[in-house]
DNA sequence: ACTCGTCGCTAATGCGCATTATCCGAGGAG
DNA sequence: CTCCTCGGATAATGCGCATTAGCGACGAGT
């Protein structure tokens, strides 16, 4: 490859040196340093005739910043299943990156080094961007510890519990919009309430599932809990009148199955499901639940992230959810 | 933020100097350099406890290499729209560089400095990638000529014309595939066939344009042209019993315009669509046509960048496209 | 005993840029 | 006539790494 336009071929061309052509490029109009408008106009001439761009790995390396925020996903980015659960927090964080004149460094190779992606493998090209955004449902702690312990500014879309520290995010505000929409059951008459989900491991589960506990202890009616596998038969026999899924892919096999059976949604069972589909679920079924603000999420993470870069701290805050009204939920 | 960890560092760490850690870290078992298999052993150890990862800002300005591939696109990369033309490509590309172990860099910030997306703005990261991807219908002449004057590596998704010089690329195979739908179009007893859409401007347009004049030619049939935007009255007056449409979104506008006015389609006029629909469309009519082979397109062109980044040379390609009987094209 | 080659490692250099310290000449003050 | 200031520019340095030339020690060959 032939070699590349330095600014020391400017300086030569413009008769200068080549601090002057950084100094120029740079608009340094400070106070120590300066160049007489002739001289600027010479060399702002020369870069714009050969059309000169500083190379961004010295930048980099000299200054230390990039405008290149890196992207981390635990899964692919680009799935090969058009409805996707991430999508829409990728428009919202590209839509940011624009704004903010970023590029977005998608860190693609991770998984190249396992079978399972990590940040931090052998030649991990994290430090190339100034900082990043985290995404998946379940991010791995040692990584996020690693980013705490070395200091890389980063932003995680989606609630994380410590890990070695606090960790900035953007969330979704589950516990909320869970409790408002227990609220609702409740003043539909609804007593006895089950909880279909683990409601731990991930935050965003664990989020859901205090809300409904707190929301179920506060109003004082019966809060119930199954597994997500929990059988049709299983759900009922809990007694409830109204069920909440954690996932939104259940309770679509849920009301196939009721159809199945001839149980009426939401006739003799009310359904609520919390948040939108993470697997790709075929259904027009219009869910009483909420809607997740993925794409906010992204926009909001870009920018919290920017301000991390330029003043540091550990944001953290939580969106609020769209309700859904919906047809599943009745009275009784 | 904290200093991080210099090659330097662990030098010092393991009591040998910078020039060791970095043959270490290379693997440089050349003839040229020897490192003891205990010194070895120490440096991998130390590398291993702090967990060291080579800067690769500084790694790219030495070596000139980055791992890392420039994805350019005309348009948003991720649409606001969900059913998306160019996210196949995406996934394919992705998929690729995730076997190369790449990293993707989007320069989504290309749109900041103005209301148009060029890829060379004032402080362009293109050159901190080894090489980049090109996508989007159109793509600036100039933007192609700079990147070939430039020398930098780069593959076209999509074929592109000449621009200063031959252009890589890899691209859909339009006037084969336009070619036997034309034939099949004829030997189902059609003698005057229609091409509906412009014909020019984009190469992809020119492509299936030439393979339909071509064939018709060839085959002794009366091929004819409308504008895209001509009513189903003008495309009737042709005269002609089947009508090859440019843009799948055409017919679509194009077929509800027949059910209105009570033209039977296929039964007084045959449709054929050359390729996938660009815009969002929602119809699930089952035309006859082709699927451009999208996500294949990305892939590909992932692997031949990396074909050129390694022994250069300019790759131009074209992949064939699979069709779709469909229930829009019978005889006559 | 002296040269020579081999082994194991390091000093030095450059990549392209930003930044700091410095230098030079022309006035102006004393 | 000297000293000082100040505008205008430059030499020098460092960022973190890869690479090349070369250095000291030690053993073999004659």
């Amino acid at each position: 490859m032939a070699r590349r336009l330095t600014q020391q071929d400017i300086a030569r061309m413009a008769g200068v040196s080549q601090t002057t052509v950084s100094l120029v490029l740079n608009n340094r109009a400070d106070s120590e340093v300066r160049i007489s408008p002739e001289t600027r106009q010479r060399v702002l001439r020369v870069i714009r005739e050969t059309g000169y761009i500083a190379d961004p790995a010295a930048r980099r390396l000299a200054e230390g910043r990039n405008r290149i925020l890196g992207v981390f996903t635990y899964e692919a980015v680009f799935p090969a299943t058009s409805a996707d659960f991430y999508h829409p927090f990728l428009v919202g964080i590209e839509e940011c990156a624009e704004e903010v004149g970023c590029d977005l460094l998608l860190f693609t190779s991770a998984r190249a080094s396992g079978n399972k992606r990590r940040i931090f493998n052998e030649d991990s090209r994290v430090r190339l961007a100034d900082g990043c955004v985290l995404l998946g449902r379940t991010v791995d702690r040692d990584d996020l510890a690693r980013l705490i312990a070395d200091q890389i500014p980063f932003v995680s879309v989606g609630r994380r519990d410590d890990a070695g520290g606090p960790v900035p995010y953007v969330g979704a505000d589950y516990p909320t919009v869970t409790r408002v929409l227990v609220e609702r059951a409740v003043r539909l008459g609804h007593r006895r309430l089950v909880y279909v989900g683990a409601g731990e491991g991930a935050e965003s589960w664990a989020d859901r599932h205090s809300g409904f506990r707190v929301a179920v202890a506060d109003l004082g009616v019966e809060g119930l809990q199954v597994d997500r596998q929990a059988s049709l038969d299983a759900v009922r026999a809990t007694g409830a009148t109204v069920a909440f899924f954690e996932e939104q892919a259940d309770a679509v096999v849920f009301v196939q199955a009721a159809a199945e059976r001839a149980v009426a949604i939401p006739g003799d069972l009310s359904v609520v499901t919390l948040g939108s589909a993470t697997r790709p679920v075929h259904s027009d079924i219009d869910f009483a639940g909420f809607v997740i603000p993925r794409r906010e999420m992204g926009r909001r993470a870009v920018e919290l992230l920017t301000t991390v870069l330029e003043t540091g701290g550990t944001p953290q805050e939580l969106l609020p959810c769209e309700l859904i009204d919906g047809s599943t939920l009745i009275g009784r």
